[in-house]
Order: C-alpha cells, then sequence, then structure tokens
DNA sequence: AGATAATCCTATTATATTACTAGGGATTCT
DNA sequence: AGAATCCCTAGTAATATAATAGGATTATCT
C-alpha cells in the first residue's frame, strides 16, 4: 500500500514548475534545490512527463521546463500514472497474472480501492494544488 | 501505490478461516491447498494475526486456526493494518521522516487516499466477504 | 507409549524493486 | 568560445519483499 517516490517527487517536480507557470521555464538545477531532490534522480522523472506531454523542455542556458497546457487543466492522475504503477495489485492491470479473479471475493475490494484514489487524484488539478500551497505558505 | 503480497494473501487467509467458522479449526495445510499458497509462507502471516487478536491456534492433530469474533465483528482494515504498513508515505505515520510537512501541499493529498483506503476497508467485514464469495461461486 | 498431525520459532536465501549515481553528449544562449 | 542547460544510457547501492528451510513443541488418536 506503498506510493514510490517517483510519484511523490514528479507530483512536487509539476507543483513547482506550475508556480512559475508565468515566469517562464524551471531549470532542474532550481527545481533540486528548492524540493531538496538532486538534479540526477529528477533527470529521471523528467522522459515519462515528457513522453505522456505535460511538459515541454528548452534547451540551452536559460532552459528549462514548462507546462503544456494550464495549470487547471492537468490533473494528478495524469502525473501519478505516468511515473508509476497506480493499481495496488497487478490482476486490476493484466488480468492473466493470476487464475482466481473470477472466484476471488478480495479482487472486487482492491478495485474499489483503486477507482476511490484514481478519483481524489483525478479531481485535483496542479491549479488546486498551487491554491493549496499558497495557503499554507501564508499560515507558515 | 502497490499492496503486498502479505495483505492479499493474508486476508484470503482470514477469509478461509471465516468460511469455516462452525465447521472448527483450519489447519494452514488445508489453507494453502484451497488458496495456492505455501504453508511456509502462510506460517508467516500468523503471528501478526494471532497478536492483534483476530485469531485463535489450536495445536496438536486436528487443530488449526479459528476467528476470535463473529466474522461480522472483523473488518479488513484490521486485517490490512495488522499484516502491512498502510499508508501511502512514510510521512503519514512518521511526521519526523520530513521537514517539509507544514510547506508540503501534497502531504495533504497522500492522507486524503490514506483515509478513502482506509474507510472502504474498514467498512467491509469478513461477514460482508463471505457473502460476496458465495454470490461469485454461484456464477462461476 | 508411540506415531502422527499440527502449530511454533528463527534464520536464511532469493528475487525484485526502488532509489540513486555517474559520465558524457547535444543544444542553445550570451 | 564558454557556460548553462537538457538529454541519454548505464550502472550500482540499498532496501524490501517473497519464499524457503529446518527443527522444536504441543496435542490427538490408536
Amino acid at each position: 500500500m506503498k506510493m514510490s517516490t517517483r510519484g511523490r517527487y514528479g507530483t512536487r517536480a509539476m507543483l513547482d514548475i506550475a508556480l512559475n507557470y508565468e515566469k517562464g521555464p524551471v531549470s532542474l538545477k532550481d527545481m533540486a534545490q528548492r524540493q531538496e531532490i538532486s538534479v540526477k534522480y529528477l533527470e529521471q522523472l523528467i522522459p515519462p512527463l515528457k513522453a505522456v506531454g505535460l511538459i515541454r523542455s528548452i534547451r540551452g542556458a536559460g532552459g528549462g521546463y514548462t507546462l503544456t497546457r494550464h495549470p487547471s487543466k492537468i490533473n494528478l492522475l495524469e502525473i501519478m500514472q505516468s511515473l508509476e504503477r497506480t493499481s495496488p495489485v497487478d490482476c486490476l492491470d493484466s488480468p492473466d497474472v493470476c487464475s482466481r479473479i473470477n472466484k476471488c471475493a478480495t479482487y472486487d475490494v482492491w478495485k474499489e480501492i483503486q477507482e476511490s484514489t484514481n478519483n481524489i487524484l483525478r479531481s485535483l488539478t496542479l491549479a488546486d494544488m498551487m491554491e493549496r500551497q499558497r495557503t499554507k505558505s501564508n499560515k507558515g
């Protein structure tokens, strides 16, 4: 029932890019400093995010990453799904890994859990997260 | 976002014991055959379940395991929590692993996910699962 | 009493996954 | 030219998980 650091760090990275949406591209170096994640590790989270078209890169000095859509048009499920396997158990994704699916009463439970988790992630956009972030910062 | 086999197998084991609630103790040998899980692996799931008082053992020939309460009085959250860490991220359990909690907007999301997952598991009793199992079996 | 069936306990190994690091190449800006 | 940046592939280290092994203990049954 664990979520990997890929998903967590990736979400933070995307939020970091979102918070700079108006200001231009965000470099991995800056992101790494703010998020306290190594540049090298961040580098590995980028390709999948690009592959699904959530971010765009600008190479060379002064370059970095920007969102391809407005923060209100990107939800957390898209981010998570690009970075890690979101199903709690394998049989939900590939039914052939287990021959017991039809008679397995627990199967439905894992499915329910997956759906509720996905619903939460789908309902939250980066814009929502930006708003939450602002609220938090003001309190601190 | 993965659930370990401990939790899955343990839940199936508990359901197996529940389905024999009226018939007396269930031996690991029988359970292993029905569930297609090795006796040796099942053996490892037992101690935590005993420790939290969900099952009771009867040693010696003809022995096995029985529930300590009626199946309607045991929910899946209790089972899962005894077998694996149920929080999606460590900072939910031990706030000191991360210094960013106060300013981290994503923290609240993982918390929401944990709560919705727990609510589902808490709402399902072994009696509910027995009912579902019966329905499934009749269809097959 | 003795054979058998079961739980109990501890340790070990195997496997997989995850997290992270390293090094160098390509591109763009100043 | 030189610096800053992304890009790509590979490799390693650490951790966690899954599974196995062997033997000790306890109870039942004949």
